[in-house]
DNA sequence: GTCTATAGGTAGATAGAC
DNA sequence: GTCTATCTACCTATAGAC
């Protein structure tokens, strides 16, 4: 699977050293060393590291807010939606489970600018239609009286936290890496239905 | 409330810095700029970059994991004990809005030898007593039968979270801080309704 | 396009005067 | 204890040969 174009695999190497080190820690260096290539190449095809972080960054924030929007504008009922999006959402993270606390890091250390920029691009994320289809359900009375927007809060809490915080859980929890991927994989079903049970009224 | 000795000003001023850009990011220079002293006396207290972090970290480590065990291991009933967890933790973060993002950042950053040494410390988090806890009500049928595991993560998660990812959150939300504040304020209600009502039994 | 060499700037840390 | 001055190392970025 290796990138053929030099742009490719500097890419791809940006991604690797950014992803574990963080903007501020990654060295241009290392990156040209894990692409193989020249360090002045890195400064030939993305003028700066800012630009370089750039790329990596938008396409890993896009990559997220994509899917997550086609589940959340989806036409399906809502217990269907909760089920595809912890299903969906979670087999996203479990493909790439450093991408999350890479996005979220460097959210809260880059300055408030830097933030606006990302939450004013086109793809950004749009929880609207869910919330507003599980406001109409609370209407109508079908499911528990919950606030919409902590609802929508709870859902991505419970599936995106374990993988923020996964150093720490594993420390605790004293598991290795493939089992820590076993437990997350059981994880989506242990989800799905826990938030069912906790808006479903009781028949 | 300022500090008086120079040593605590010192560790004012590099909780501030750190907590807000991050070890590598942080800068010697403006954490001696904020505590108003010079930047060698910083060498003069803490020998280098690397202790004056690791006495910030520490501090802002054991604050959450002390508070944590004390609620974990209580004698009380599991439906009290989730309702005083879900406010006592909410309420350190909402007097310390920045510290949780801080830990887990750093946890994510720093090499795994790190991780290894906080979590072999005295004080770590030990939800154990939780865990046993909720095995037990499952085992006696007194809740839904849910994973312990899972159903620890997911009391962190719902707390936690939103903290974590609060730059997400308010760009998505589109909510100042304030309004910020008072939705978490809120949020102690929401997610312990959420939680009980996932794992209680129909009656 | 890709390399070598180096400029230019900055960070952490130390030495030494007061 | 606190300051000034400075050393050394490293990092980003550029210039220029091939």
């Amino acid at each position: 699977m290796t990138e053929q174009t030099t742009e490719g695999r500097i890419l791809e190497a940006a991604r690797q050293v950014f992803m574990r080190k963080g903007f501020a820690a990654a060295r241009m260096q290392e990156i040209a060393d894990v692409a193989g290539i020249n360090k002045g190449l890195l400064h030939y095809y993305y003028r700066n590291k800012n630009k370089l972080f750039k790329a990596v960054f938008d396409e890993a924030f896009e990559r997220f807010a994509l899917q997550a929007n086609t589940i959340f504008a989806a036409d399906i009922p809502l217990f269907e939606k909760i089920e595809s999006f912890v299903s969906e959402y979670m087999d996203i993270m479990l493909e790439n489970p450093s991408l999350p606390a890479f996005v979220i890091n460097e959210l809260n250390q880059k300055g408030e600018e830097f933030v606006r920029g990302i939450m004013n691009s086109k793809h950004r994320p749009n929880p609207l239609p869910l919330i507003g289809q599980i406001q109409l359900e609370v209407e109508a009375g079908r499911i528990r009286p919950v606030n919409s927007l902590h609802m929508m809060l709870n859902m991505l809490s419970l599936c995106a936290f374990p993988f923020i915080a996964r150093p720490m859980f594993q420390g605790i929890a004293q598991v290795d890496d493939a089992t820590y991927m076993k437990l997350m994989e059981s994880r989506k079903r242990e989800v799905t239905d826990f938030i069912l049970n906790a808006i479903r009224l009781n028949q």
